[in-house]
DNA sequence: ATAGGTGCAAAGCATTTGCCGCGGT
DNA sequence: ACCGCGGCAAATGCTTTGCACCTAT
């Protein structure tokens, strides 16, 4: 059956090549950020006849049409994951590099106003914590945060 | 006399080559954001002996050092402020690429908040905002704030 | 004197692209 | 059939580095 994004993909009119399906495929298994190598990888293991230039093309196409983010966690390499996956912002563990995703409604209407106080209308923004666990953690409700 | 970035320099016990003291000067007179290329050619002018390796050395040296920041402003080129320019955040204009500086403290406490919440000590963060001036933009007093 | 800095050119790394044969629609 | 796609390797763009010489301290 069609993974989520290939759906997508399909609704957009993309061409559906044996390639963007198995890259399609990865990408809606990825409960993670993978870059382009660990998304190559993963592709590779489907299906050995793809080469890390279309992962690169592929994950590009897609970030063109809305269905992928492209995120920067630091370390010079980009990293994915699908848009509907809900806002929310991310926390680096400076320590593991573990990404744990946060939701933050109302920040969102604190930037928007920031931006328009300063005249203009906010297109976007990017917002990373990078913390360090601490020892005395007490795992709440909110720590349970998938880790990605 | 020495500029505020090469002050700092010696205070930290760097040493102290002619290379150093051109483009610490450059850099403490730089009221934007310059990429390495830039800060390259600024230093150029003053000292035409001066090679971009050096200026890569050094600008890593002082950010190691705590003088300077790196930012990421998309574009896939690392730019940099002196530190000691007060916390602030970054609005980016995605028309023309210009840098809008602007402050909010009370973010600042928020975010470390939320990462608490996550148990986690907050290290660093990033925030820029992306955004499109509004055609009706009367410009108020904030709006003064200098493009960097 | 000597540890460390500099210039140059080459290497590295992530990412993009030209070319040409191949495959979806 | 046609246009876009994919594989490969070469190119690109930013940044780092090896090496031999030079300079602050």
């Amino acid at each position: 059956m069609e993974s989520r994004i290939a759906r997508l993909c399909i609704e957009k009119g993309l061409k559906m090549t044996g390639q963007r399906r198995v890259i399609a495929r990865v990408l809606s298994d990825s409960e993670d950020h993978p870059n382009v190598e660990v998304v190559y990888s993963r592709a590779s293991a489907l299906d050995p006849r793809i080469s890390i230039a279309t992962v690169y093309r592929t994950v590009r196409l897609l970030e063109e049409h809305g269905i992928l983010a492209r995120r920067d966690f630091g370390g010079g390499r980009a990293r994915y994951e699908p848009t509907e996956h809900g806002k929310h912002h991310h926390l680096i563990d400076i320590e593991t590099g573990r990404v744990i995703e946060f939701a933050d409604p109302e920040h969102e209407r604190v930037l928007a106003e920031i931006a328009a106080r300063l005249g203009f209308d906010l297109v976007s923004h990017r917002l990373e914590l990078f913390g360090r666990r601490r020892a005395d953690t007490v795992r709440t409700a909110t720590a349970k945060a998938r880790g990605r």
